[in-house]
DNA sequence: CGCGGCGTTGATTCGTATCAACGCATGTGG
DNA sequence: CCACATGCGTTGATACGAATCAACGCCGCG
């Protein structure tokens, strides 16, 4: 697809860095991958010569631990930018990894951290982006510190879809959910099985459905209560 | 105190706003506030209009739920910067406490805002700063996440060792400690009860000691191995 | 058709919360 | 100088939420 056409161009980083020469945006575009789900990007540490729009599909940040269990740091969804660490300097932070089939939009690292800092409007663009990064890290200390399994799956998903929202992704109340018990599970401090209950005791409530890889909210308001 | 001599100013943000010239620096500064202890700094969703550089003491920022429980999102630091979002126009993330009496060094939030984009070496700076508080926030969540009682305190104490450590502020495994134990309880997700009760099976096991507002590491190896 | 991945459900265990009582230090006013 | 109040840490008994372990069912796929 051509940058011209991308829907997702206008609530991303392109955004950015390309609103007065498309032409030059297309340029930089090393090319389009097309990785499978349950593939490695990239791992903690890496330094990759790339960095990457999002331009389909679902994937996960997370570290492992010695005990061998894993903590999502968050979902990486369509229109993220891969990685900000990347534009100075930084290893990156957390391995990712693909949860559904994902396509990326490669540009140089090295050519986007030295753009990056070129003018007043991208070095807010990017504050920006930080910005949002600990926000939603700081959203998610809150769910793990202080919420019980239902509060912590509600503010989850309410969060997802604002995100799928803004980014036009959302039909109103229902929106692509490709993430298994384990997935919500490694992410919110939980184990599969009480997830599993969990979402069962959500649904019973005629809070929120999840079937088939699609999310339904049932009723906003209660799960906005659960989530405090 | 006189920015000159501020043992501070190499590890804290002061340092990137003024190799060259101290006494714009000095000049810069608007004041020196004090603070006694448990005053409200700020409170989440405000905009002050000055922002600062911790001289002395120690404070917290955190969020209230509506159930009145806290989450602590992180402890403040001598030399830590206040606040990064106040850089680019965000209203601050998190209210802020004070613990301790606190000295606090005061700038214009306005002109640090127009400043602080001057020059690449400063832009590079702050994304580094964004880049540390990402990685703090990142190693809480998986603390929270995934590690029991003993553990989350390891971490805690570790990285806050390591903080006082890089800016000259313990001696050796012995560091100041001013936290309460429902401090750490709000930080870590825990109850005061259950932090007294680790506590004391931590001191029992010889791997850390807290008395009297300073805390004492015994055995590095085993309370990293505890926060894996 | 059989197999593997995933979700569900139940029985039990475990970690931490909750609630309450108590001790100790510190501060304060009589 | 003592009597008392206050704040914080400690300890114990009990409750509860979530983990663990295991069995089973469903479904998609080779």
């Amino acid at each position: 697809m051509q940058c011209a056409e991308c829907p997702l161009r206008s609530s991303s980083i392109c955004h950015v860095f390309s609103r007065d020469d498309l032409a030059e945006l297309q340029e930089a575009r090393l090319r389009q991958v097309s990785l499978p789900a349950k593939r490695v990007i990239v791992r903690e540490g890496e330094t990759p010569s790339e960095v990457y729009r999002v331009q389909g599909g679902w994937g996960v940040r997370f570290k492992m631990l010695a005990n061998g269990s894993r903590q999502i740091l968050s979902f990486v969804l369509p229109g993220d930018f891969l990685t900000l660490e990347l534009l100075h300097d930084g290893p990156i932070h957390a391995s990712m990894l693909t949860l559904t089939r994902v396509t990326l939009c490669a540009f140089s690292r090295e050519q986007a951290a030295r753009d990056a800092y070129a003018d007043s409007k991208r070095v807010h663009a990017i504050a920006h982006l930080w910005g949002q990064r600990v926000c939603d890290l700081e959203r998610t200390v809150v769910l793990l510190g202080r919420m019980p399994a239902a509060g912590r799956i509600a503010g989850l998903v309410l969060d997802i879809h604002a995100q799928l929202t803004r980014r036009g992704m959302a039909a109103g109340n229902e929106f692509p959910f490709p993430l298994r018990h384990e997935d919500l599970a490694d992410a919110l401090g939980l184990t599969p099985a009480h997830v599993s209950r969990t979402l069962t005791a959500l649904r019973q409530d005629r809070l929120l459905e999840i079937r088939s890889a699609r999310a339904t909210i049932l009723d906003r308001d209660g799960l906005r209560k659960l989530a405090t």
